[in-house]
DNA sequence: GCCGTTTTCGGCCCGACTGTTTTCAGTCG
């Protein structure tokens, strides 16, 4: 059975085999919208299908729905069967190098029979490429570049690595003289899970020296580009950095360029160009040519006759037409929060006192405090066996006489679900407990049945309060568990338990995706930050960050109702 | 290939930067 995520790389894979051969760009720009459609849709496509309700998907017609179809069916599909005849598959690899794209990779196939990443190589080291149309020395040093740097970079970074690096280049931009304002856009504003290049925005009406004392840095080790309005860099670690200047009247629309998505972007832009407008970076052009300059970002969006979205929305998802109802959501934000309901002592693996996280979440302004160390079968984590789990409840009853009505502290567990759905503790053991939270940890791998069926199971267990990162995934290299999601999200309703968006910045785990789909039916959320030390605690803003993408109010999330609706919710099943 | 109260056919975002091209094509975001 093909996920979405697996439609979706077969569809960009079309896309890139029609590109080379030099289809139409409108033909290709629609399987790649198609694609990326599908990632964001959490009802998966071969539930659609069953139902006769592909077309429902946005981007997807008839050709593509039939071709979704004929891949549900036969696992295959004829279509790229034969592309992949015409077009060597081996170069789609090459558009991953920099400077080479659709046009240069059929030169290279066509005239020098060049068809892997190996094959480029060589022939840029044997100075083949410089004799063929349109290239001369330089493209080929940058190709040889591109090559090289393609073998540094690693894949995405965690948004939770590349945000503190971002925070220090914005301060030391900001010191720069000449610059009014700037800010972190692209992927990093929209808090993305995992971030590729690092982009910058500055106003200033000196972008030149801006330029130069940016690509004169010294954590700069290569200079990609470098223009009056915008330059490129990679960084001594890999990671590469764009810097958009524009003087401060045009601020407000380089902010809403550069922080995209690139999908969010078109479709503002088609919307401008219906009001006979043109939206670019600059400025907005009416059909006259007259330029009217935004400060503002909040004013772009008011010339369309839109409210100001959310970073966090830009993904093409709805948020346009949203807006233009004037149905944006009212989105979550760290303040609402005030329980964190899944942390860990030195009872188990986390590093301090159940004394010293207590502090901790009072010094956050909590009211309330869950403590779920994990349960003895998870050995490497020093899980705590019955009777360890009961001489914790007498400490934990300590400190919360100390602490009197300060924060409420609850005795929870991070329960281990066995591989075959039975939870790491006895019922009656459990009924002790303020909170539950049960998670997989083992075993990941199970085919989709079997893990899917373990995880009702354990969600059927009256005692389970909340699922800990359901679905396992460890950023960027463990996948999550492949689920049945419409399943498990079926269960998770019925028994009335709450899924957890782990805030962890390699999990945050439910996905934005799952958790729109999931509050969207109803299903509780929880935000908790895993905490294994009091520091962690602070990634509660990348789980937030989580339930903002996935369009939440505070009132889908449990951590943000009074203590005593909270209570109550623990208590409904007791 | 998709899509629509300005269209079921004819559109489909816009500009910066680079290299090679003497006026522009390719790539990128």
């Amino acid at each position: 059975m093909l996920s979405n995520q697996e439609l979706a790389a077969l569809f960009e894979r079309i896309a890139d085999l029609l590109e080379i051969k030099g289809e139409v760009i409108y033909k290709t720009l629609a399987y790649r919208r198609a694609a990326e459609s599908l990632r964001g849709s959490a009802e998966e496509a071969a539930l659609l299908a069953n139902q006769n309700r592909l077309l429902e998907i946005p981007a997807v017609g008839k050709a593509i729905a039939e071709k979704i179809q004929e891949l549900l069916d036969t696992g295959k599909l004829e279509f790229l069967v034969r592309l992949e005849q015409e077009v060597p598959p081996g170069l789609i690899e090459l558009l991953q190098v920099p400077d080479v794209g659709p046009k240069k990779a059929a030169l290279f196939w066509k005239q020098a029979g060049i068809t892997s990443l190996a094959e480029l190589e060589s022939a840029a080291r044997a100075g083949k490429l410089r004799s063929l149309p349109g290239l001369g020395e330089k493209s080929e040093g940058r190709i040889l570049e591109g090559l090289d740097a393609l073998k540094r970079r690693s894949s995405r970074r965690l948004l939770g690595n590349v945000r503190p690096v971002a925070l220090r280049w914005l301060q030391w931009l900001r010191a720069q003289p000449g610059v009014v304002q700037a800010e972190a856009a692209g992927s990093l504003r929209r808090w993305r899970a995992t971030i590729g290049d690092l982009d910058l925005v500055a106003a200033s009406e000196n972008s030149s020296a801006v330029m130069a004392a940016f690509t004169g840095h010294a954590d700069v080790q290569r200079v990609l580009g470098q223009g009056e309005n915008k330059s490129s860099v990679e960084l001594k670690d890999g990671l590469t950095m764009q810097l958009w200047v524009q003087p401060p009247a045009r601020f407000g629309t380089l902010l809403q360029f550069v922080s995209g998505s690139k999908d969010h972007n078109v479709r503002l832009r088609e919307l401008a160009q219906k009001k006979g407008l043109s939206l670019s970076e600059r400025a907005i052009t009416a059909a006259g040519g007259a330029e009217t300059l935004y400060a503002g970002e909040a004013e772009v969006y008011a010339a369309l006759g839109l409210p100001w979205i959310p970073p966090e929305l830009r993904e093409d998802r709805g948020e346009i037409q949203a807006a233009l109802e004037n149905k944006l959501p009212h989105l979550l934000e760290t303040a609402d929060i005030h329980a964190d309901l899944h942390t860990h002592t030195d009872w188990s693996d986390g590093s301090v006192s159940l004394q010293a996280m207590a502090e901790a979440a009072l010094a956050r302004g909590y009211q309330v405090l869950a403590i779920t160390d994990h349960s003895v079968g998870l050995g490497v984590a020093n899980g705590l066996s019955v009777d360890r789990l009961r001489a914790q409840r007498a400490e934990m009853n300590a400190v919360q006489a100390r602490l009197g009505g300060r924060l409420r502290l609850l005795q929870g567990s991070e329960v281990e679900i066995h591989a075959d759905g039975s939870l790491d503790f006895p019922d009656e053991v459990l009924a002790e407990l303020d909170i539950v939270v049960a998670s997989l940890h083992s075993s990941l791998r199970q085919p989709r049945a079997q893990v899917t069926e373990r995880l009702v199971r354990a969600m059927r267990n009256p005692h389970v309060d909340i699922i800990g990162h359901p679905s396992g995934r460890q950023m960027p290299n463990r996948e999550g568990a492949d689920l049945d999601w419409e399943a498990v999200l079926a269960a998770a309703r019925e028994s009335g338990v709450a899924l957890e968006i782990n805030a962890q910045p390699a999990r945050m785990d439910l996905d934005e995706i799952y958790a729109r789909r999931a509050a969207s039916l109803g299903i509780p959320l929880a935000i908790d930050t895993d905490a294994h030390e009091p520091d962690q605690m602070g990634w509660m803003e990348y789980g937030v960050s989580v339930a903002r993408r996935a369009w939440l109010g505070p009132a889908a999330v449990l951590n943000t109702w009074p203590v005593e609706q909270l209570l109550a919710w623990l208590q409904r099943k007791r």
